[in-house]
DNA sequence: GGGAACAAAAAGTATGACGTTTAGGTCTCA
DNA sequence: TGAGACCTAAACGTCATACTTTTTGTTCCC
């Protein structure tokens, strides 16, 4: 059994516990028991009981008297804690979570760029300016590592620039799926070259506030995103 | 003071809390004291301690040796939390937090109807055209009760049968929306008789298959939503 | 066979003790 | 005077234990 390391007994638990339920080996309708927990991690209730209210409200659990711990169906997890989208990206759940968050990524990041172009401070414009000749300055000679740094700081700028908080959360997760498409899958050569361009054409549009542009080429991103998943993941579904 | 009733203790005090952070009652850098709070509450630290883990979970509030529990700064909170959308809807961020949610929903709907144009299975497209019939049926004659039921009961259909876990796990919120647009708006007359149009043909998209009108109808019903909110609630930001 | 009383199991709550970290004050020494 | 080492106390973190409450399954009686 892989053990998440963590700075206190709480986070270590939670982790492990979080990682195996998202991963499929308590499979729907099983029963945890609070004390077998203590034990098997030789720690207090206490601890146990608090790693079990978090994870009840993440709606992996569901905690009934007399009966136990019970493993929730999948369909009701709350699939945007942070924790859990981390938890599912480590797990065997991973390509099916990439799929989904890639798709998320796809419908929202247009919009949010067509709001950045409306509401980008200039402060803001002038780092996505930066970030944008960052990729292009690092889109040749193998430098993956700093193309991938420049990348999503460039899709954090726009989310937090379209001025809307519910997609300047999404940052993590943009970031979450970049450095997975940069670290989990076979990338020996250099960026997309016409992706750079692309890039950097948004950060015009949204410098000059042109919405409809910056959210038309957000999304010739976004389907060349979906595109290169399909290639290398293919949907199950079909 | 408004307590929020509940099962037991721990929801009781989670809700509570919760609802006052979400408020703004306590601003960003507040501390607070387990020992007091369970002396404010008459209950056991236990309790405290549980209730403070999970709003740590939600990134509301960070717990510190020495220090406190300190209230995050709003930036941080996990806003995709139901529990956290629920307690901003009821509180006073209710305006700005309608706004995000539905931009939110604008970005989001529209991919998901397209999708589901291709994944919905025929018990899907089924119910979507009831739902549809429904919301034509109720829609004159102040039967708003009536009408909402099936408004919400469509567009939880659209994002089901996207296919898609994170869209699908959108419904809740939408429903609060909706809900929220009837309830806490005056809405004398009966709903838009073009938007219910609207509907319909979205129902008859998805049952043919046609993916583009789908997303290009729904995003009508997107931009009407916007609208509305824009006359109910100006942007401030404007 | 059905329903009511009962017993046990497991989570929920309360309490007290101790460990651990750390902000912040104090003291020393250059 | 000021900078750094040291000490103290405050608050959370963890543990152990006892007790309460809910719920389920069983048994017993009609």
């Amino acid at each position: 059994m892989t053990t998440a390391g963590g700075q206190d007994l709480h986070t270590l638990v939670l982790d492990t516990l979080g990682l195996a339920i998202t991963a499929g080996e308590y499979p729907r309708g099983s029963v945890l028991r609070t004390d077998e927990i203590a034990q098997r991690f030789d720690v207090s209730r206490s601890v146990v009981r608090e790693v079990i209210r978090v994870m009840e409200s993440m709606r992996l659990v569901e905690s009934r008297r007399r009966v136990g711990v019970t493993v929730r169906a999948i369909e009701e997890w709350n699939v945007y804690d942070p924790r859990v989208i981390r938890w599912r990206l480590a797990g065997a759940d991973r390509p099916r979570q990439l799929r989904s968050l890639t798709v998320l990524r796809s419908a929202v990041e247009p919009v949010a760029a067509g709001l950045a172009a409306r509401n980008a401070t200039p402060e803001q414009c002038a780092e996505l300016t930066e970030c944008a000749l960052g990729m292009v300055a690092t889109s040749r000679g193998h430098r993956l590592e700093e193309y991938l740094r420049h990348d999503i700081a460039f899709h954090r700028v726009v989310l937090n620039a379209s001025g809307n908080e519910m997609f300047a959360r999404l940052g993590d997760v943009v970031a979450e799926i970049l450095t997975g498409r940069t670290h989990h899958q076979v990338m020996f050569d250099d960026p997309d070259p016409a992706a750079v361009t692309l890039h950097v054409q948004v950060a015009e549009a949204v410098r000059e506030g042109d919405a409809a542009r910056a959210e038309a080429i957000t999304r010739e991103i976004a389907v060349g995103a979906l595109a290169e998943l399909d290639v290398l993941a293919p949907d199950p579904a079909h």
